[in-house]
RNA sequence: GGGUCGGUAGCUCAGCCGGUAGAGCAGCGGACUUUUAAUCCGUUUGUCGCGGGUUCGACCCCCGCCCGACCCA
């Protein structure tokens, strides 16, 4: 555990050791950290508005740039140096000389460290080889670094280190800035799509006297001044219909839900879910929709409706394949028959001969659901809807009107991993209630992740919810999709790690 | 929780059958006015993840633990 009450422990080596000394040096020569350096041009930029021009054009009218970055890489050459500095959107080469900048200038530059931040204010040319570069008429340093910087070529590999320390990660590898940079465009793709289709961005309470919207373990903290438990939430679900309730028709939440679960390469104890809820539409209309969705997203993010995932081609570009449970496991397993599937003792006894664990107490729905999850779930790479789930797993899903034991219930999979999961909402108050009811005895009789029996949201339901459709969209999951990540911890700037 | 692999200089890595730790980069000093991971010459740097054990001697073999990656439950 961080101890903040102490000061950093000293890990000096040569190289910082040196370094601090050199600022020691910059501290009694004026100001060490200068911050009156005015940055008007940007790598990317200046590429983009001169990268084409000639070395005859920028001769004809020299451009004059004030840029800023950090030095990356350095080449020093006696009376003239080049160095290729880093800013937010890429790299720019500057040429460091004696006679531009006078001896004493370039003296001080050569013993600038990579790491460095360096304003520079010259001239753009191009190079022998054709690269675009500033001819600087003077350099400042404006931070100095004192921890040398992962090595220049192979740049940070250790997998730890690019997630307890991401700012190296960032620093050094521009594939992890891509995929930020993506996942930025992905949640502000979403965003524009849905307040485009008139929703209302909301924010709803993270943390929850009562948790629920999901089948989750929650983490719990307390309030000090109300001296009460208080718990993160799992789910924004209960709140944003209850918004419904209040005539915000069309609401969604792109926000953090958190899970007391174990760490893996899908699951981060806070991950960002978009939830969304529309009065007067039911589920086959929510898969519509986030087809839809997931077309223009993937479409804003990567250029494409076809995605490229370890090594296969995910096309959201074709209609998404809708099946239910059985017809799932009976498309990816013939070997399967309807009566078996549909046999429950059969469904027990094939989870004791393949040690597969199942909850004794379920339900037909419920076994063929696990069974589904045991052999079919990972098969299913390009985008399948799963319908119709049970109801005893499903307590906020509104039923089937012509088979109550299933509700109108979707799950997206997708690289053989869930990637939403949407319903017709269960409006009726005195259904909800009951199932209120299971849940607290399933809780009672062990299973941890049952919900609690919410009062207050049966009291709002009283007051009537329209018929209502609402779906969850795993952001983590598809920015992974999206920019052909394994982990999800390649998706979450700082997941969460053991104490070093 | 189980299995596999990994942790050696600031970084990337090598280190044979057990004989007292190396390279490249970075750093420092020198040469070099269009370099491109600049080049050339010289040179500094280690809790070999941690703790035990075996041994005359352990980075190496054995046991335990910590951290991570991947796979499985």
């Amino acid at each position: 555990m961080t101890d903040t009450t102490q000061p950093i422990p000293q890990d000096d080596n040569q190289i910082i050791t040196e370094r601090r000394a050199k600022l020691a040096q910059l501290r009694e020569s004026g100001v060490a950290f200068p911050n009156d350096f005015e940055r008007r041009d940007y790598a990317a930029r200046i590429h983009a508005a001169h990268g084409e021009k000639t070395k005859e054009d920028l001769e004809a009218a020299p451009v004059e740039v004030q840029f800023a970055g950090r030095m990356m890489l350095k080449r020093v050459m006696g009376k003239a140096s080049f160095a290729t500095l880093q800013d937010m959107g890429g790299r720019l080469q500057i040429y460091v000389a004696n006679d531009i900048t006078g001896e004493a200038t370039h003296e001080a530059f050569k013993h600038w460290d990579l790491g460095d931040f360096i304003g520079a204010t010259g001239v753009l040319f191009k190079t022998k080889t054709g690269e675009l570069s500033v001819r600087a008429t003077s350099v400042r340093l404006l931070s100095k670094s004192l921890r040398p910087l992962p090595e220049k070529f192979h740049g940070l590999s250790d997998q730890e280190q690019k997630y307890r320390q991401r700012y190296l990660d960032l620093i050094t590898n521009e594939d992890a800035r891509r995929v930020f940079a993506t996942r930025s465009k992905i949640v502000q793709t979403i965003r524009n799509f849905m307040t485009g289709h008139d929703f209302l961005e909301v924010e709803t309470p993270m943390m929850h006297p009562i948790p629920g919207g999901a089948a989750a373990k929650p983490f719990t903290t307390h309030h000090n001044a109300l001296d009460m438990e208080l718990f993160l939430r799992i789910a924004p679900e209960l709140y944003l219909k209850r918004l419904v309730v209040g005539g915000f028709e069309k609401v969604f939440e792109i926000n953090r839900n958190f899970r007391n679960e174990g760490l893996s390469t899908r699951h981060n104890p806070e991950f960002t879910m978009m939830e969304f809820y529309e009065a007067y539409r039911d589920y086959r209309y929510l898969m519509d929709f986030t087809e839809t969705l997931l077309r223009e997203t993937a479409r804003a993010a990567t250029g494409s409706e076809q995605v490229n995932y370890n090594g296969q081609i995910i096309d959201l570009g074709q209609p998404f394949d809708r099946l239910t449970i059985v017809d799932a496991v009976r498309k990816y397993h013939p070997e399967f028959s309807v009566e078996q599937l549909n046999d429950r003792a059969w469904l027990a006894a094939w989870f004791k001969a393949n040690k597969a664990k199942f909850r004794e107490s379920d339900g037909l729905g419920g076994l063929q659901l696990t069974f589904f999850e045991e052999t079919t779930e990972t098969l299913l790479i390009q985008p399948t809807f799963i319908i119709d789930y049970p109801a005893e797993v499903s307590p906020l899903a509104r039923r089937s009107d012509s088979q109550p034991d299933i509700t109108e219930r979707f799950e997206l999979f997708i690289t053989g991993r869930e990637l939403a999961n949407g319903f017709s909402e269960l409006n009726d108050p005195e259904d909800q209630a009951e199932r209120f009811m299971e849940q607290v005895r399933n809780k009672e009789a062990g299973d941890e992740e049952a919900m609690h029996y919410d009062a207050d949201y049966i009291r709002a339901l009283e007051y009537g919810l329209p018929p209502t459709g609402g779906c969850g969209i795993g952001i983590d999951r598809l920015v992974m999709l999206l920019t052909d990540s394994q982990s999800i911890r390649d998706v979450i700037l700082f997941p969460q790690m053991r104490p070093e």
